[in-house]
DNA sequence: GCTATTGTGTTCGTG
DNA sequence: ACACAATAGC
């Protein structure tokens, strides 16, 4: 009975994945067949349907978000039954693992996660130990490299094997010297997470025995964006029961970039003879002509193999394409109908904004403002990579794990408490020198050095000490109160009295009120050598943008297309649609990269479930320049039957007379209708309001008619010289 | 050791 | 255009 109700409303193919719970099968899932869907009644089914323990299935997502809907799912369709399943990332699968079992590989468990910052901060010790300059060799692609290498499960002494040019084998060198530090610091950096769990694996065949009877059933989603560990992991664990369920759709395979190999998903027949392949090829999201438009684009792919998707939902709006001028105007367009479809009826929380590239959405995000149409980035900087919000974090990781160098760089001198630079390079040295850790060193300096650093090292010393004290005693959210009460941290930030010191305070205070969250909903899974603090801090490390946006049914989206796998929205705009951003430049006479790039597009396209805009733009904004740009090749492989191509309405610069016009168009545009109306309001001591600087006083005129610039000094921006035409000016 | 100034790269995407 | 890092000057 239980099993009708996981059944209930399932195609024929839907079921069969579902049912088809023993060896390996392959579910081919394109965009919008209802994949999670599958999977979720799939988990289901075999707990209530087949007797399985939740404690024997593993499941493997991407995303955070994508691994709790499921657990939520699941947990709805089961209730407390589903408790034990293990359902995560592969990053968060892999933690739990390695926090049981590295003592196998000879490591601490009390490892810290480096992220992207602490890991460049490493690369350029090890440039500096071994008198290289960062400027021949570019800290960033060494740890690119190193990355790639871990992506492809490769150790030091093989990446010394194959490295194929001088360059290459010193990258390999860096590499080696690389791990050496993090295992100094008992660091394990993002791939390191996984590689380390496959080398436990491939050294220790009782500790994988023990999982693979553990996990007698295995799923993978988006298993086309598995890169070579991935794979291994995955194959290593269902080598002995085979009841591996992999999901995914290689038109989606978008992260080749990273070390992800479609491969991986066009062999796994081979790779598994028995498997069964199911297709969903019934799509539920889009109507007719968004789905028949993106099937077209990716078509053009040669690398791929053919696929039919058919939708379930009849009729529907032709695409609309829009040319501007400039990004601004494509900003104003994608706002404007932003606006009218709010007055349709649809929620702003059903548009999304989705571009190549996260820098395309300052142009959005400034026209927004301006009309009060709230809303959301997905990306830029997040939450957790604030600087205040790292600093706070780095307190708590010195106070975990004394080794950690990388922390202890962050923090020693924030706020400025007179250990400066000469201070730490001679601590690193004496590091260095003896195989101390930094912290050690600097206790050495505090110990034996006279004088204003001496003292101020001592104090810096003795009040970590007193923190760690208090780190056993206080709740998470206090024992972070303390931290920036001792520090002086606070006391800064109320010192320095600046807008942003404030919005900085309240970053901290909200990241304490997670703490307290987290506390309450965490206490029972600590025990005696796994705290609550050693739990946020890995939920803190493995944290992604992604898993923090939610659903706000008041709020527009903006985000890249990557951000965007797996969501939908009613309304979709897709903008830059320009040669060199997308397809971007670096694809460029590389078929593989722009097969890459054309299934992007693919993803972009089926976000979209009843309209879908696309904009491009003739010149815009780059690196501070103007630049003209021609519109993309993907554009003309849209049937020409699908698509309404809207016009600029925009009056064109040659077909304007140069002296102040009047608004030829029904496009509102409220750009220096006074300023340009010919009042003779422009001149020196005008004061005017711009939408995004603020109040400001005309300093100077240049020029006249189309051109016309203004050098103003705003009262909060300072000075800035600004065309009048486009500056949205307003008397003040 | 700290601050202001200059210089450089950035804008492909992530856990 | 902007952010961050390296450098110079105090």
């Amino acid at each position: 009975m239980l099993s009708d109700s996981i059944f209930e409303g399932l195609n024929p193919e839907q079921r069969q994945a579902v049912e088809n719970t023993e060896g390996p099968s392959l579910v081919l899932a394109g965009a919008g067949s209802g994949k999670t869907r599958v999977l979720t009644s799939r988990i289901a089914y075999l707990i209530g349907g087949c007797g399985i323990p939740s404690e024997s299935i593993l499941a493997v997502t991407f995303t955070n978000k994508a691994a709790g809907e499921m657990k939520e799912r699941v947990g709805k369709l089961l209730g407390p039954e589903a408790s034990d399943l293990a359902i995560g990332t592969f990053h968060s699968i892999c933690v739990r693992i390695l926090r049981r079992e590295i003592g196998h590989l000879g490591r601490s468990r009390g490892f810290v996660i480096y992220d992207d910052a602490d890991s460049l901060g490493v690369i350029k010790e090890v440039l500096r130990r071994n008198d290289l300059d960062p400027k021949a060799h570019d800290p960033r692609r060494i740890r690119w490299r190193i990355d790639q290498w871990k992506n492809a499960g490769t150790l030091p002494a093989g990446a010394m094997e194959a490295a194929y040019d001088i360059d290459d084998e010193l990258s390999a060198r860096i590499y080696a010297g690389y791990q050496r530090m993090l295992l100094d610091a008992n660091a394990l950096d993002f791939g390191d997470i996984i590689l380390a769990t496959v080398q436990l694996f491939r050294q220790h065949p009782r500790v994988l025995e023990f999982y693979q009877r553990r996990w007698q059933y295995i799923l993978v989603d988006e298993y086309q964006d598995t890169n070579g560990v991935q794979y291994e992991l995955v194959h290593l664990l269902a080598a002995e029961h085979r009841n591996l369920c992999v999901v995914g759709d290689p038109d989606q395979s978008i992260y080749a970039w990273r070390g992800a190999n479609v491969r991986n998903i066009l062999e796994f027949e081979n790779d598994y003879s028995e498997a069964r392949v199911i297709k969903l090829e019934r799509n539920y999201r889009s109507t007719q002509p968004i789905l028949t438009a993106a099937s077209a684009v990716v078509s053009n792919n040669v690398a791929r193999r053919d696929k039919r998707l058919v939708t379930e939902r009849e009729g529907g709006d032709p695409i609309h394409i829009f040319e501007a001028e400039d990004d601004r105007e494509e900003a104003q367009f994608v706002v404007r109908r932003m606006l009218q479809a709010k007055g349709d009826g649809e929620s702003f929380g059903g548009c999304a904004v989705l571009y190549r590239t996260n820098a395309q959405s300052r142009a959005l995000e400034e026209e927004l403002l301006k009309y009060d149409v709230p809303y959301t980035v997905v990306g830029g900087v997040r939450f957790y990579d604030r600087a205040e919000i790292k600093d706070a974090m780095a307190y708590l990781r010195l106070l975990v794990n004394p080794l950690d160098d990388q922390a202890l760089r962050r923090i020693v001198n924030r706020p400025t408490r007179g250990i400066g630079k000469t201070t730490m390079e001679r601590a690193s040295e004496r590091a260095a020198e003896q195989e101390l850790t930094l912290l050690d060193a600097l206790g050495q300096t505090a110990a034996s050095g006279g004088g204003r650093t001496g003292t101020k090292v001592r104090a810096f010393l003795t009040m970590i000490e007193a923190l760690r004290e208090d780190m056993s005693q206080l709740p998470l959210d206090q024992l972070i109160g303390r931290i920036l009460d001792q520090s002086g941290y606070l006391d800064a930030l109320i010192k320095e009295a600046t807008p942003e010191a404030e919005s900085r305070r309240d970053n901290l205070l909200e990241l304490m009120a997670s703490a307290r969250d987290f506390d309450a909903a965490n206490a029972d899974l600590s025990d005696e050598d796994r705290t609550v603090l050693d739990l946020f801090l890995d939920q803190v490390a493995l944290i992604s943008d992604l898993d923090q946006w939610e659903d706000r049914s008041d709020r527009v989206s903006l985000m890249t297309v990557h951000s965007a796998k797996g969501l939908e929205f009613p309304y979709v705009f897709l903008v830059g649609l320009e040669e060199r951003i997308f397809p971007h430049a670096s694809s460029s006479g590389d078929e593989e990269s722009l097969e890459e790039e054309r299934r992007l597009c693919y993803v972009a396209m089926t976000r979209a479930m009843d309209r879908l805009f696309i904009t491009h733009a003739s010149a815009r904004m780059r690196y501070g320049e103007r630049s003209f740009q021609s519109p993309s090749r993907f554009l003309d492989e849209i049937p020409d039957g699908l698509v309404e191509r809207l016009e600029s309405r925009r009056p064109r610069s040659s077909t304007r007379s140069s002296s102040g016009s009047r608004r030829e168009s029904s496009f509102d545009y409220s750009y220096s209708q006074e300023a340009s109306g010919g009042d003779g309001e422009i001149q020196p001591g005008t004061r005017v309001r711009h939408p995004v600087f603020g109040v400001g006083e005309i300093i100077e005129v240049q020029g006249a008619g189309l051109n016309q610039k203004l050098k103003i000094r705003f009262e909060r921006a300072g000075l800035k010289t600004v065309v009048v035409r486009y500056a949205n000016l307003e008397m003040a």
